[in-house]
RNA sequence: GGCGACAUGGCCAAGUGGUAAGGCACCGGUUUGCAAAACCGCUAUUCCCCAGUUCGAAUCUGGGUGUCGCCUCCA
């Protein structure tokens, strides 16, 4: 198995440090709005990485971490004139929504940056003792000048940095490129005790803080979106390596960002779609799919358009699925030779699914290999008496596969009629017995109209709604 | 200014040396009362441009063009 790993610019073999365990960490959202379609990528891929390695039998132990204190968190209570807890909280509930909804498993750790204070004091305290920190008035930070691996990520030289600092230049630093791991309160802003005064951790400190306490000083995989590279992930080298004195992260992933009309998706350019409203139009499935068919690390737009082919792309296999399942049930006994022929080839799609994934978990050529089978597996089913172990056998795969991806997990549609909507289907199936085509089809139109699709397939009348 | 990424058919998108996957859409056919779904066929002598390496390049090298990102909070 190979992944990219940032560090190294190379898809580099995928050795754990413990056999048979990965230990994974995740940027998560901060909670001061509804998330993104940008920030769902990473969330979604990583998701998928996760199930993979669970997949491919391993025990992972995944944390993704809410960083609910914060600057811009700040500022959106202030603006609505209300607590911290309860923006945060709000969005965290939001977030618990959305993310189910994408069909995103929980992470084993999903702790927040406010419960881990003591911890990040720690960590603070030794960076101090290690000279890799200092106290300025009642703020602490980090001296970048003292890590020799600084820029080692963002292979951004020191001295660039230093040139083209557009950071704080502020008398309380020793050098611009030093960064706050500790910010003195100010009126308003809550606050905790430290040794260092009342006050609150910056930014980068918290994921330090919080990898260190769930996975231990050295993790296997450490994934997030490509802005993060520069400063926050080089910064959490530089405090976790500076405390701990042996290396961090072994694999750094990063996710490509997704644009609209070639623009960047962000919060602060404003030019964002909610996963909210994406959802409402277009359905959390589908998003999940519109996600899977690009590789990782490619950048993305996002549009509409593209979102109703992935749509369609995803109602293929869900119609495959449940032909297979039809067939399963009311399908003949015997098994015919091409059948038992198809059957014998089924892991060879494990295989070929096995190897895309393999590669830097390449979702799009995965997502080929499904769509293969469901093209063969179709063929097979339009055939006269296509038998029950076939459909069975085959759907197992198509299932196995699927699930991995997690593409297909039942967002139920409420599939309750009112009884006019069956009296008229009823209506049609008697026409359609008596071959009154005029009069089936007048009611199909009339249904139509009404928000209801009908279909006629060999497994009885689908229906579907806009 | 420094660092980095991307450029494949109408749209989306794999493919990193061996002669262009897959999906969506379109068109033609089969099937179906019709429609839908499904199946078959068709749809890039060609992968931004130029030069080079090679028996052979979308894939490697050099140059160019275009687009985007990071260097400030950002997935």
């Amino acid at each position: 198995m190979k992944l990219y790993n940032t560090m190294t610019h190379n898809k580099e073999t995928f050795v754990p440090i413990e056999a048979g365990k990965v230990k994974m960490y995740a940027c998560g959202p901060t909670v001061y709005n509804f998330f993104h379609i940008g920030n769902a990528r990473p969330l979604i891929m990583f998701d998928v990485l996760r199930r993979y390695f669970e997949y491919r039998g391993f025990d992972v132990t995944y944390v993704q971490n809410f960083t609910d204190i914060d600057d811009k968190i700040i500022n959106r209570a202030n603006e609505e004139g209300v607590s911290c807890e309860e923006i945060t909280g709000k969005y965290i509930d939001e977030y618990w929504v959305d993310a189910r909804g994408l069909g995103v498993h929980d992470a084993t750790f999903q702790p927040k940056a406010t419960e881990n204070v003591p911890e990040i004091i720690a960590l603070i305290e030794t960076l101090i003792k290690n000279g890799f920190a200092y106290q300025s008035g009642n703020d602490v930070y980090y001296r970048t000048a003292a890590f020799t691996d600084y820029g080692k990520l963002s292979r951004q030289p020191l001295e660039e940095l230093q040139a083209g600092a557009r950071v704080d230049v502020s008398e309380a630093k020793e050098n611009p490129v030093d960064f706050a791991l500790w910010k003195g309160t100010k009126p308003g802003e809550p606050y905790w005790n430290s040794p260092w005064g009342q006050g609150r951790p910056g930014w980068h400190i918290e994921c330090s803080a919080m990898a260190n306490r769930y996975l231990g000083k050295t993790i296997d995989i450490h994934a997030g979106g490509q802005d993060l590279i520069f400063p926050h992930h080089e910064n959490e080298i530089a405090q976790s390596e500076g405390a701990n004195g042996c290396e961090f992260v072994r694999y750094w992933l990063h996710n490509g960002f997704i644009s609209i009309d070639k623009v960047k998706m962000s919060k602060s350019l404003g030019n964002f779609f909610t996963v909210r409203e994406a959802a409402e139009a277009y359905g959390y499935e589908n998003i999940r799919m519109f996600m899977l068919m690009s590789h990782y690390r490619s950048p993305m737009n996002y549009s509409g358009d593209v979102l109703i082919q992935a749509k369609s792309a995803l109602e293929r296999i869900k119609t495959a699925k449940s032909s297979l399942e039809f067939i399963g049930e009311n399908g003949s006994d015997v098994l015919k030779d091409n059948e038992r022929e198809f059957i014998a080839s089924l892991p060879r799609y494990r295989e070929r699914f096995i190897e895309a994934m393999d590669d830097d978990f390449n979702t799009a050529d995965a997502i080929s290999v499904i769509f293969e089978l469901v093209r063969e597996s179709n063929s097979l089913a339009a055939e006269t008496e296509p038998s029950k172990d076939f459909a069975s056998s085959a759907l197992k795969m198509l299932n196995e596969l699927v699930d991995v991806l997690g593409l297909i997990y039942g967002e139920k549609a409420d599939d309750s009629l009112n009884a006019e909507v069956e009296e008229l289907i009823d209506a049609r199936q008697k026409a359609r017995a008596d071959k009154n085509w005029a009069e089936a089809d007048a009611i199909r139109d009339k249904l139509h109209e009404m928000g209801i699709t009908l279909k006629d397939t060999p497994q009885g009348v689908v229906i579907e709604r806009s």
